[in-house]
DNA sequence: TATAAAAGATGACGTAAGGTCACTTTCAAC
DNA sequence: GTTGAAAGTGACCTTACGTCATCTTTTATA
């Protein structure tokens, strides 16, 4: 049993934090002295460690709430949508930085008087066509990776079987330079094969997915769900015959 | 001389925020009519420009007046400062990634029991002593994943590689019921036998590792790196040892 | 020119995750 | 029983606005 100053020192939370968290339901003291004072103990410690890194890990109180309560949460999904905003909020950094380190070059080089004249013209360019910055901010930024980083994730989800067609996909536009009779190449393209052999209903799915865009690239809805171009498609294609042609 | 409407269409910014930025004496309107309407100029919309893209740079509405107002301010150190407080939210936002894809992997390979369990074993095992969290997790997240993950390259990472690792290891596991003469297991074997055939240095650094675990169970510091156990391990030998009698 | 409708103004409350007073009550030691 | 330390509660503050609700001004039409 450890009163709340004890707590604080065992947790590193702040008291104003603990009193906090009892007020919302997110961590209640296990009970209380008939004068009303907390009372802790090292169950309510590992809960509040637990609490700890998922903050960290960007979740909010509300949902860290909800994720130690419900026995059914969703982890992988969760997990994957908060990678998702992770990479996004990274990627946007990025593009501050690269534009931070710009205006810092240019007042370098320019000197002061760089600042508004330059910092103005950032936007004039773009102003012209009276169209409004934050939408110009936000295709730039958001758009891009949002479509593409997102779609691959959750379809991946956790399942290691579909996780590993797209693991070879990867693999394949990741050595594409190598040329298709390369023998890394017609390795992948092997394991493809043999997994192509396990006819098993998930696999099906997929499968089916991935080769059927090929066949309909236009009036494909499913295109854009992969992150495959028909580059790589064709190049896979190449491949796999030469592959077939070099087994007989 | 624009409305207020009119100015958020040019702006793009709400007309809420408009009205914000003028009572904080951020963006104050050219002047008013008689009644008390708002009125504003191009001038006003250029600085709106400016302000939107001292916003997103990352500068706080407070910081942004002062810098607007003030003839004297330091744009070069400015700069420096916000680049060096971008840098830094990068990398913790590359830790977090990391923490979360080892996660994700984990629970691809161990399924959704993985959750609490793992996740309490991260701390529980540091808790005995009594220290903050806090620190824990900076060691566990720098540490760990600086040294190690880098060293192993990128396993946990989204390289299509290591990504097929995790996936045969996960589908292993997840078969592993049917027995190590089961078709399905025994075509897994030999996709991991195909691909165990590319002996390039990253494969060969993570397999090695990975089989390695099997040799030194005891001391082996890195066992608890991977999200794959012992009976899995001593199953996927029996598997091999089949496949490669079979095989010749 | 009178009136109705649209547009604008103002103010209050809410957000997330607590920090920082101010004031009061309980605990623990003597 | 007293007293100082520790704990309690409550209120207001922070960012950058969004969202009503109510009231006034402007504008368009009859």
């Amino acid at each position: 049993m450890f009163h709340i100053n004890e707590f604080k020192k065992l947790s590193g939370v702040s008291v104003r934090t603990l009193r906090y968290y009892d007020k919302i339901g997110l961590l209640k003291p296990v009970s209380k002295t008939e004068g009303g004072h907390r009372l802790y103990t090292s169950t309510e410690l590992k809960k509040l460690q637990q609490i700890q890194f998922l903050k960290i890990i960007g979740f909010k109180l509300g949902e860290i709430k909800i994720m130690l309560e419900s026995e059914e949460w969703d982890w992988s999904n969760g997990l994957m949508k908060q990678l998702s905003h992770v990479l996004h909020e990274k990627d946007r950094l990025s593009k501050i930085e690269m534009s931070l380190r710009e205006l810092i070059n240019g007042i370098a080089i320019d000197g002061e008087e760089f600042k508004i004249k330059k910092i103005m013209n950032l936007y004039t360019r773009d102003s012209r066509d009276s169209k409004k910055i934050l939408n110009y901010y936000r295709d730039e930024l958001n758009v891009k990776n949002k479509e593409v980083l997102k779609k691959l994730p959750n379809m991946a989800s956790s399942d290691p079987d579909s996780l590993e067609w797209i693991a070879l996909v990867g693999q394949i536009k990741k050595y594409m330079h190598l040329g298709f009779r390369n023998s890394r190449i017609q390795n992948i393209i092997k394991r493809m094969d043999v997994k192509k052999g396990e006819d098993f209903k998930n696999e099906e799915v997929f499968l089916d997915k991935l080769w059927g865009i090929r066949m309909s690239p236009k009036e494909s809805k499913d295109y854009n769900l992969y992150p495959i171009d028909h580059e790589a498609l064709n190049f896979m294609e190449m491949a796999y015959k030469y592959y077939l042609d070099n087994k007989s």
